[in-house]
DNA sequence: TGTGAATATCTTGAAGTCAAGATATATTCC
DNA sequence: GGAATATATCTTGACTTCAAGATATTCACA
């Protein structure tokens, strides 16, 4: 019994007509990664980050080196529009963490890359993310994560094609 | 194989010191509930609201009749900070699908009722949304949904503790 | 009863996001 | 080569949210 259960009895008492049943695990999915977002987010703003900013950053960090993107790489593998991505960029600069250059194989574009500063930043704050996210998972058993990360895998393949 | 591996390979390979197994649970269930509100928004657009207004108008509705709760109550069953409930009810007045009225019983309270209007509108919009969810699990078997939604429902439980 | 603490809501200013369109460069195709 | 189209990024203005604190009312209790 959570929180989701009570509202799906009181749409049940004033909508029977309803099948909302579909509502609760919509609401449950929402509910949850709210919830993580949270805490994450508190992980994040003791390195002068936030959950977006850490986003950019991780990205850069994973592709390797040399740390360096365009703008267009970095929103293809986020959920955000490109106006977000420039806004985003440009408080990394001013936080001396990213930097832009021209990209010199196609003047459109510009290419975004790790600065040492940034470099140490997001190795730092990744790993902390990494110890917050397995405390925001203890509660489930292993058999519990497995299950649920399956199912939201099937489920993802889904929803992105 | 979803969109969530990539980043973990990726991750393995550039700082295999992390394990980053929960990254992927995490970032499964935040890409899932992301694209799933881009769809719902859609359809609360077609009713003039967005999911945030929705979400007010809908807890006025399932609390019943004469369906009028505090501020502090609408605040109460949300994951939002009280200004921003102050601002989202500003809204729901100016559409004039809300109203505030002083609470008899208590001066430092108002009381937040659907109009007439409100209350069409809400019954439309969720009868629309209720559809629109159906649609969106509909890739998830019977024994997938019901295994996800116990897994979310058991989650949910030691995250809300 | 009077006063300090608690409560309920709103205000303010800053930040993040989006949609739509502007700008600059590249590509296609005649 | 030049015009039309496509692409890549940025700009603008509006909207939503939050944190912190302001305001008004009620409660607790001496």
């Amino acid at each position: 019994m959570d929180h989701i259960d009570t509202i799906l009895s009181q749409w049940n008492a004033q909508r029977p007509d309803l099948d909302v049943g579909v509502m609760g695990l919509i609401g449950r999915i929402k509910r949850v990664s709210h919830l993580l977002q949270i805490e994450m987010e508190k992980t994040q703003a003791r390195h002068g980050l936030n959950l977006a900013s850490f986003d950019v950053l991780a990205t850069l960090r994973r592709a390797g080196e040399p740390y360096r993107l365009s703008a267009g790489e970095l929103l293809a593998s986020s959920l955000v529009t490109s106006g977000t991505i420039t806004h985003r960029v440009d408080q990394l600069v001013k936080a001396g963490l990213v930097k832009r250059m021209k990209n010199p194989e196609d003047g459109r574009g510009v290419l975004i890359s790790l600065t040492a500063k940034g470099r140490r930043v997001i190795d730092a704050a990744a790993s902390e993310h990494v110890q917050t996210q397995a405390r925001l998972v203890e509660g489930l058993s292993d058999g519990q994560f497995d299950r649920l990360n399956r199912l939201l895998s099937q489920y993802l393949v889904v929803l992105e094609s």
